[in-house]
DNA sequence: TCATAATCTGTAGGCACCTACATATATGTC
DNA sequence: GACATATATGTAGGTGCCTACAGATTATGA
């Protein structure tokens, strides 16, 4: 049993439960939409991990950066990047080259290889773009909503919002 | 490096790209915030794993229900619920009786133990859902966005909408 | 100048999901 | 009543992140 096949579908619990939920919808809704990107990819016969795409895109559009520069752009960890290098070396797309004024730090650029999967991905990407904005259009304005959401965490985390809630 | 160290952060790109990124921002999110959730039950030492919480608040509140109705119920597959199942007998918090009228279900119940671990942590499940909703209204209705969001998917997903642009 | 601290990247292992496939039981049809 | 099909659950292995820790290099200051 798949949660996306039953005839009319229960109670979503998970909407209700606001608090201890909220993190698993939003994990369910990535999931729903990096698995159909995934499946986007897979229909026109490319082989491509999602992970990619953030490294990828930023190495196209700014030519070579650090594994450090990467993390900060994209707000993942640098350990994320770092795998994601090893994948994308592996896979021919991605290459390191060291820095002649650090040499704790790798520059990472693109080969031919990955320059050529970026031009033939762009439709791709565009289709995306434009399907996201539909649907931002759509449910109007979740993604300004996202941007208020992550705003109100950086002033106040989740954490200290609960601790403080349970020492009085 | 960490995503929350540096100085003056440099921009976040992940915002510009609504499409190809929209799935790695939410997961971001998410990531966030059951990191967060982790961290709060972690502070009142308590052994508590994130995945166990809808399960075994669904079983508190309705009394026993079988993987299947779990999954349903919480939008996840039957494979996820199963796992949990086994990790909540492991711990010892939730157990599985035969089903009468068909041997292939397992009714999950939960023990005095899991009674017990959900009666010590209501007070924690209710700072949670106070922190969300005061999140909620700074950020002015994230839910209600991510209810719409849901809704806009489940009329046409996102994989056939890209698949739309791209034949035209 | 040279020990100490800070910075950059990497490895190991974990987490909460997922898909693909396998098994056991139940149901419907001839 | 036997057999194909549908349903409920489980196992194996994968994904894209994460934290904790470790190694190498550079910067700092006594």
């Amino acid at each position: 049993m798949t949660p996306s096949d039953g005839e009319p579908l229960p109670e979503d619990y998970s909407r209700r439960l606001g608090g201890a939920a909220l993190g698993a919808r939003l994990r369910r809704l990535s999931e729903a939409i990096d698995g159909d990107a995934t499946r986007a990819y897979a229909a026109l016969d490319v082989t491509f991990e999602q992970r990619w795409f953030g490294v990828l895109n930023q190495l196209s559009l700014n030519g070579p950066l650090t594994v450090g520069e990467l993390a900060a752009r994209l707000r993942i960890t640098h350990v994320s990047v770092s795998q994601t290098r090893a994948s994308l070396e592996k896979a021919g797309l991605a290459q390191t080259t060291a820095d002649p004024d650090d040499a704790r730090r790798r520059r990472l650029s693109l080969t031919p290889a990955g320059q050529g999967l970026v031009s033939r991905l762009r439709p791709l990407w565009q289709a995306l773009e434009g399907a996201a904005l539909e649907l931002d259009a759509e449910a109007q304005a979740v993604t300004a909503a996202l941007d208020r959401l992550e705003d109100a965490l950086a002033r106040r985390s989740l954490y200290q919002r609960v601790l403080d809630r349970l020492e009085t």
